[in-house]
DNA sequence: CGCCACTAGTAGACAAGTCCCCTAGGAGAT
DNA sequence: ATCTCCTAGGGGACTTGTCTACTAGTGGCG
């Protein structure tokens, strides 16, 4: 349901190929969804299955044939529908703090180990995010709202190093 | 995969039923993990299938008979193997964000209904949690760690509602 | 010439997770 | 006496998501 809504969300914005979606997911979008090729392709099946988009196979000059995918009226429809229902409910599932609750099963070397792979990656990330904040502008406010998701994004990254700081500090 | 080692490393502190494991995760392991019921007794079924866990019927004296899961020494061996094991890959996925980040297509009364209600439940979650920690003791170094995972989503949850301010101050 | 990377899309198997339904006994409330 | 809640344990349908592999064309590199 929410991949599909994006998924309008982001054929609002132009019309798009199952390809050009999967790399809006890969950066755009990606800090707050990320989303299987097969399911992209899949999803936009459904969505032209239930109207809410069309599409126009556009011959590629030179390369692939695109399918070009078009919102229609049925799917901004449901895309505001969609933008003022009640928030689905929320899932919490963090396979690193699952280990960190066990982490007394785990010995002194592991557990930094642990640790550390964590700062590595959440550095590696917010890095990314603030690259991709530095090269933004914000001209109007749809694109400060877009960019917000990824000041989020930024925020917890940041939170989840200080975080990483203390628990290294409380075990030394 | 992880839920099984979640489930597992429950185990290893106590034998559980599916019941007992069930409030594990509205409670205990509720802020990094959740689960659904049916979903708990097929996995335990499968450990026990995979001979990682054993049942044990106990009758239940004036009350329904609780099938008792305690782990095997074969897993014992999945659970620390799996502590020490890569990390599976992060999924973020945030419902809300998605929202927000659309959210031009929203009228001025529609998002600040859709911040609004993060907040509620942002603030009511960041209560339940900071209860929890009140109410808990550390003596040992595991229950130290299992504190640290509580932390990690207080730190969160405050980040979450800074965020929720700076974006309403900047739209208005 | 062969190899690799990129664009574009598809198929199928599986794994994971949710939702709604059900049985049953006991306890406490109305 | 009936109703509802709590404990305990399921079943089955369905949706969502992941992984692997495959087709097919273009362009660049050595």
């Amino acid at each position: 349901m929410v991949l599909s809504r994006i998924i309008l969300g982001l054929l609002a914005i132009a019309p798009m190929t199952g390809y050009d979606l999967k790399r809006h997911f890969d950066s755009t979008v990606g800090h707050f969804w990320s989303a299987d090729k097969a399911q992209i392709y899949r999803t936009l099946a459904q969505l032209v299955a239930d109207g809410l988009a069309e599409v126009e196979t556009v011959a590629g000059a030179g390369a692939p044939d695109r399918q070009e995918h078009r919102i229609t009226a049925a799917g901004r429809a449901a895309l505001a529908a969609w933008l003022e229902s009640a928030p689905e409910r929320q899932v919490e599932r963090d396979p690193f703090l699952a280990r960190v609750f066990f982490g007394a099963d785990l010995d002194d070397d592991g557990f930094r180990a642990l640790i550390a792979g964590r700062r590595e990656t959440t550095s590696a990330r917010l890095a990314g995010f603030e690259r991709l904040r530095a090269e933004a502008d914000a001209p109007d406010r749809a694109a400060r709202l877009r960019l917000a998701t990824l000041d989020n994004g930024i925020a917890h990254l940041r939170t989840e190093l200080a975080w990483l700081d203390a628990v290294e500090e409380e075990l030394a």
